[in-house]
DNA sequence: TTCCAAATGTGATCTATATCACTTTAAAGA
DNA sequence: TCTTTAAAGTGATATAGATCACATTTGGAA
């Protein structure tokens, strides 16, 4: 079985042997426990991380003190703090471990390098980027059009697993619903 | 002086003469009155476009007919139901003027060839997706966050002339509150 | 200029959700 | 295993915003 990056490149591109190893060589591994942070709040991200095994979110703290979480991510999600490694200015948001993880990471240098070295990838990236542009605005029309009761069965209905694996108030402070309120929909 | 779209390009990449010329004659220039639409929900969208000139909407309309805006487009600015044309789906979105308009579209054919046969465009390009996807996280994160009068003054500072150009009950479409809401937020 | 439709403002009321306070349950460390 | 902390449930109350109803203003179209 080839190895889970490959897999998931190729859902979108296919690779030769050759070039997966050439892609894989950009990427270094790190594992991180549960609470350890990724990415810091005010530092100027330079690493993409796709997710082998484990759950992360990523969030904002507003100036109350009140999280609001941007995104999860599982296994084959990219996760970074997106416009700080884009712009290369200071991070909004910060990304911390829900799970001991394992994690492959690629830096700005590296990415910019394997794009600019292998066209196939920069298709790659692109599509990427597209795919995750249509998701966010789609959750801009749920959050403007469907109630928090809705919003909460759509991401149960989409997300079965999350339920199993991060507090019900982490799942609040992505629908941006107090705790309360998220506890009282099951009732 | 050089023309608009040109500007507009080469705010991110920098062309000869031959090579704008050569951009635009993938694009085809149409003139749109006030309150035609230029994408109506349910089509393949095969076209994306950009403004020359005027002001639109495009929205999203829910089970009780309510509408959804998702996006204002003025001069310079890209309008389509990029899910739509990304994908080559049924549009869940329409788009109409709100003034009368000249656009300038590529199909979606068009901008394929362009992309591949000049590297530069698909750069350009690929540089959009990644600042369109920032914005809607953005978007996202002031829903989350900001209370709706703190939306509506955001809006209201970062788009000053949207204010002179589109009905109130239009923004609030926008900002996801009433009309009456919004009318209240000013006294 | 007149007339009609759309846009806007505003009062009264209803409802969903936030907030605060406290209890119960579950999980993680020591 | 015990102890501490985090998570989750629930009642009471406050509040922002939706909705309905109607008045007023504005902008086009005839």
């Amino acid at each position: 079985m080839s190895h889970p990056l490959r897999q998931h490149i190729e859902e979108i591109i296919s690779l030769t042997d050759e070039e997966f190893d050439f892609i894989l060589s950009h990427f270094t591994e790190i594992k991180k426990r549960k609470h350890q942070y990724v990415v810091q709040e005010g530092e100027i991200v330079n690493k993409e991380y796709w997710i082998v095994k484990g759950c992360l979110k990523s969030y904002f703290l507003d100036v109350n003190g009140k999280e609001h979480i941007i995104q999860f991510g599982m296994e084959n999600w990219w996760i970074t703090d997106y416009e700080s490694f884009v712009k290369q200015i200071a991070s909004k948001t910060s990304i911390d471990c829900i799970e001991d993880s394992e994690l492959l990471y690629i830096t700005y240098e590296n990415r910019d390098k394997l794009t600019a070295e292998m066209h196939k990838m920069e298709r790659f990236w692109a599509k990427k980027s597209k795919m995750g542009r249509i998701a966010l605005q789609n959750r801009i029309l749920s959050l403007l059009q469907n109630s928090t009761k809705e919003r909460y069965e759509l991401l149960l209905q989409q997300y079965p697993k999350l339920f199993q694996r991060v507090p019900k108030k982490m799942i609040a402070a992505y629908l941006g619903v107090s705790r309360e309120t998220l506890s009282r929909l099951n009732s």
